[in-house]
DNA sequence: TAGGGTAAGTTTTTT
DNA sequence: ACTTACCCTA
């Protein structure tokens, strides 16, 4: 015991006194607000440690976070922390969903779902409500499945059920949609022995509940499994709080119930508003749990003090904030530069060439990281990455996972777990080709409905939905073929099991026998997964197939072009939050890309992108560089951008700008008056140069040929009348001679393309 | 039933 | 731009 005393004091000698506060606080809830860079996971992990040390078991830990990645993370920053001392892999770490996940496997009996239970995204989800809307004979034009998941998922983030839905201040038609279509819905997830990432945290929150609630009454109620998983925790941490939903918080509660709590946020990077967080929850949580003691992490370790004068900059705009001050002495460091280029592939070709030289010249390329608003602008980045012949970890977006192939592979798999599961079934029932189509799906389909049951069900008894003879052999031909490949699992590896699939099902045989450069590719992608498989089987050997599926169900996609280990990460602002990295490449600082265009009308929205600013370039410890485009290929169309506000915010003594100027490029002297009184008119004061700025673009340069309206001078920034509309600003323009395309922005009706023989200038 | 062709919608962010 | 949905024909 005198070690392990001894052992807990020489790990807090390390650490700040706020910190060793959070660390050593025992005896009531904890709530630490923590800065960005202030040392949030070091306290953490530290107080896990020392929790260790003190004799506490391990799996009487839990650890919550909100990524996968931060989990990770925690998960190997804890191991690293007690190496050889502890046994910590008892301990739980995870994300929400994950730890809920884990829980509805042993317990989730009680709302219906078997061990062996499917999880839904939001694809899945999707083909579900289709389906749902359909049978209610409502017009999925009018309310599309996203629309209604929209707002079951906002029913479920607060812990509603159907009938509460008027708590959300929705009213009729749409209410009353989603009431019938929120029962429904579940009803078909429930023959499907499925769940959605709000029914994870919802069956486990209702399980936990009513075990708490019973176990007083009954003798037994000391026994329920549940009750005792309520109980099992003396230690619950909580990273990222302001982060959490009304049922993530009470998730918590129920798993605290003997436990000491210690929760760690920061207000100022609350950035999933959108999906029901409620900053509030940090705000109030000392309310909820008397006595709290609460800490302030300020010291920032992370950053140098340009990085954070920035920072602050941005963060200082937004109102209602707790309100911190965060220092460093790590110096100044290097200004913050800022960087204009002519365009997306510009931009690209700008970071990758500067990476390149970065890791020519030593630079371990994971202390690189590029990020962006939104998934789509990672593209001509990687593509560029891979020209320089650099590694890149993309995480999230379009991943390796929603290939066709690869999920219809990892449908079969799913199938074979759990059959039940109809959009995995409906989804390879006829892949590769055996003659099943639409009209006998639909009526095995209905069928089923009428039953309740799942269409898996109704398939083993082909004849009562009315099939021809035809139809319902080859339905039995595929259920015999389902039953022998479900007979396959656990008698052999998990790669073999893919394997036998791809062949027996003939879905190898199919691809290959249409020889073209796609199937190719395609086989290529099999190929990947299979190696998926085997790194997973080999990284545990002894989980099964559910474990898999459950790992691509929740964690989700990460795609690697190149060597793994070494390699530059890609990925959005949001994904990023929690992690830090010597240099960050902060993309696409343009309005209408950063903040993002569908904000821009909503005052509480533009905060929470304030904050996502604030994130993004907190995570940069030594380098940081914003970049921006003139013009930007964005869905499909080009537009004209002008530089972020985020980025018009910057302190000029911490930034530097590089290259080209700032203000959109003039035409005219009519358009440059424009130019300069619609933007920050200190702007051109703002900044230092450290060096001449590039001559403005040409004419060449920004366009080549300008087209020729009816014999009018075109322009950007040009004034134009539109009969219904009024008069707006040309933003930009495609196509040419008769279907000449503007982009006009009208102050009353916002961003519209419209045909140029409909306007005139004014 | 399948496959081609066209029309339409889609894009914020994560689990 | 890109994907999906639906419609029509073979």
């Amino acid at each position: 015991m005198g070690d392990a005393i001894s052992e807990a004091s020489s790990r807090v000698a390390s650490l700040n006194p706020a910190q060793r506060a959070a660390v050593v606080h025992r005896g009531s809830p904890v709530l630490v607000l923590a800065g960005a860079g202030t040392g949030k996971t070091r306290a953490i992990t530290h107080r896990v440690a020392t929790l260790l040390d003190e004799g506490v078991e391990p799996w009487r830990i839990l650890a919550v976070t909100f990524t996968n990645r931060a989990a990770g993370e925690m998960r190997e920053r804890i191991e690293r922390l007690c190496e050889g001392e502890h046994e910590t892999r008892k301990i739980w770490v995870g994300t929400f969903h994950s730890i809920c996940a884990r829980i509805l496997r042993q317990h989730g009996t009680g709302v219906g779902l078997s061990n062996r239970f499917s999880i839904y995204d939001s694809a899945d989800q999707q083909s579900v409500m289709r389906k749902v809307l359909d049978a209610h004979n409502i017009s999925t034009k009018m309310y599309s499945p996203r629309g209604v998941l929209g707002v079951l998922d906002k029913a479920k983030n607060q812990g509603l059920g159907p009938d509460d839905l008027e708590r959300l201040g929705i009213h009729d038609p749409m209410l009353s949609i989603a009431r019938k279509c929120y029962k429904t819905y579940q009803e078909r997830l429930r023959a499907a022995d499925a769940a959605d990432f709000g029914d994870l945290l919802l069956h486990t929150v209702r399980l936990l509940r009513d075990a708490q609630r019973t176990a007083g009454q009954g003798q037994l109620g000391d026994l329920d499994p549940l009750y005792r998983l309520s109980r099992r925790f003396d230690h619950v941490v909580v990273d990222e709080f302001q982060d959490t939903n009304p049922i993530q918080a009470e998730l918590v509660d129920l798993l605290s119930t003997d436990a000491e709590l210690c929760v760690v946020g920061d207000d100022d990077q609350a950035i999933y508003g959108w999906r029901g967080a409620d900053v509030d929850q940090i705000l109030r949580f000392s309310d909820r749990h008397p006595g709290t003691e609460v800490i302030r992490l300020e010291q920032n370790y992370r950053s140098t003090t340009h990085i954070l004068d920035c920072a602050d900059a941005i963060i200082r705009k937004n109102r209602g904030r707790l309100g911190k001050t965060l220092w460093s002495d790590l110096g100044e460091g290097n200004p913050v530069r800022v960087m204009m280029l002519y365009d997306e592939r510009e931009e690209a070709r700008l970071v990758a060439h500067e990476a390149r030289t970065a890791i020519d010249e030593g630079m371990e390329p994971e202390g690189i990281a590029i990020f962006y608003r939104t998934h789509a602008q990672s593209r001509v980045i990687e593509d560029e990455l891979r020209r320089a012949g650099i590694s890149c970890r993309i995480v999230g977006g379009v991943a390796f996972y929603e290939r066709l192939e690869v999920k219809d592979v990892l449908s079969y798999l799913q199938v074979l777990l759990n059959p039940n599961s109809d959009v995995h079934l409906t989804r390879i029932v006829n892949r590769p080709s055996r003659k099943i189509g639409n009209t006998t799906v639909t009526k095995l389909s209905n069928r089923a409905t009428e039953e309740g049951v799942s269409l898996w069900a109704a398939m083993e008894h082909p004849e009562s939905a009315g099939l021809g003879a035809a139809a319902a052999r080859r339905i039995r031909g595929f259920v015999e073929l389902i039953h022998q490949l479900r007979a396959l699992v656990g008698t052999m590896d998990l790669p073999q099991l893919m394997v036998e699939v791809v062949e027996r099902t003939g879905y190898r045989i199919a691809l290959a026998q249409d020889d073209n450069e796609e199937s190719q590719a395609r086989l290529e992608n099999l190929q990947e997964l299979q190696g998926n498989l085997i790194e997973f089987v080999e990284e545990r050997p002894d989980a099964g197939l559910d474990d898999y599926l459950e790992l691509v169900s929740l964690v989700g996609g990460e795609r690697s072009e190149g060597d793994r280990g070494r390699a530059v990460t890609l990925m959005t602002i949001h994904s990023a939050k929690g992690l830090e990295f010597e240099r960050v490449y902060l993309t696409g600082m343009e309005e209408r890309v950063f903040p993002h265009a569908r904000v821009l009308d909503d005052p509480f929205q533009m905060e929470e992108e304030r904050r996502l600013a604030y994130v993004a370039v907190t995570r940069a410890k030594r380098d940081l560089t914003l970049t921006m485009c003139r013009r930007r290929m964005l869905y499909g169309q080009t537009q004209v951008g002008t530089p972020s506000r985020f980025v018009l915010d910057l302190p000029s003594e911490s930034t530097n700008q590089i290259g080209r100027d700032l203000t959109t490029s003039p035409r005219t002297p009519k358009a440059a008056a424009r130019t300069v009184t619609r933007q920050s008119p200190s702007w051109q004061n703002d900044i230092e140069y450290d060096e001449a700025p590039d001559a403005p673009f040409t004419e060449d340069e920004l366009g080549g040929s300008e087209p020729e309206g009816e014999g009018v001078h075109l322009y950007i920034g040009m004034l134009l009348r539109h009969k219904a509309w009024g008069e707006g600003e040309l933003v930009g323009w495609h196509g040419s001679g008769r279907s000449l395309k503007l982009q006009i922005k009208f102050p009353t009706r916002g961003l519209k393309t419209v045909v140029a023989s409909f306007v005139e200038p004014v």
